[in-house]
DNA sequence: CATCGCTATATCCATTGAAACATAGCGAGC
DNA sequence: GCTCGCTATGTTTCAATGGATATAGCGATG
């Protein structure tokens, strides 16, 4: 069992305003402190990384990264209160979910082939 | 508010086992009886139902469309026994998620653009 | 005031995914 | 035994996506 978990994401129109890949990105910016660094931990380029940052900013109504560039290392960014709390949201959400539908998780799972 | 909902999908490895699209494939099937007739509906090509078909049937031990072919009206697909199971069990899935999840989801909703 | 590393963005190209099209085959019923 | 509509696939085309690459600009710090 490495990798039939549950996803769960929030769409906002014809974009993804949160999902397990951009959840994923936003806690390594937060880590890093660069969305460069954070992409280059997640093994994608530096123009996704930011486009997928572009893309959550915009889906909220307030921007859940601040970034700032130029200064002694160049620059950096790291999530806002607001990005936090939606994280935490997200990842509530998430956990919540799998709680409250354990058994038809199971059952489904159950019944995964290659489920090893 | 048209289009944000919660989407929840299980993946198998690489493939999806199951997900908003292939759920609503599945019911599809089920209500008409055929999966050309359920791709029309979705205006989606014969073809692409038919993989999804397949694959969902090859992400699980047993399948969950049984379809026939030849015959008067040319042969059809419904759900086994076992494809309805599947489908109610990832129905309630997703209403007990979203039930569980109220709090966390109100409030991301309420910080969505475009969520008129 | 030069450097350094990161943001921000444009351009070009490869890969992918899906759509479109094409066909073979099947069998209940007329 | 012919027809008809659906399953089951192969092939070819095309568009969208993402990767690679290039470059400009920024500003704290030494």
């Amino acid at each position: 069992m490495l990798n039939n978990q549950i996803k769960i994401r929030i769409s906002n129109g014809p974009a993804t305003a949160m999902g397990p890949g951009k959840a994923e990105l936003l806690a390594l910016i937060n880590e890093c402190g660069s969305i460069s660094a954070a992409a280059k931990q997640m093994k994608m380029s530096y123009r996704r990384a930011w486009q997928l940052v572009d893309e959550v900013n915009k889906c909220f109504d307030q921007p859940l990264v601040a970034s700032s560039v130029g200064g002694s290392h160049g620059g950096g960014a790291k999530l806002t209160e607001f990005g936090i709390k939606v994280l935490e949201n997200y990842h509530a959400l998430i956990a919540k979910s799998q709680e409250a539908s354990v058994q038809e998780l199971a059952f489904i799972r159950a019944h995964l082939k290659e489920s090893v």
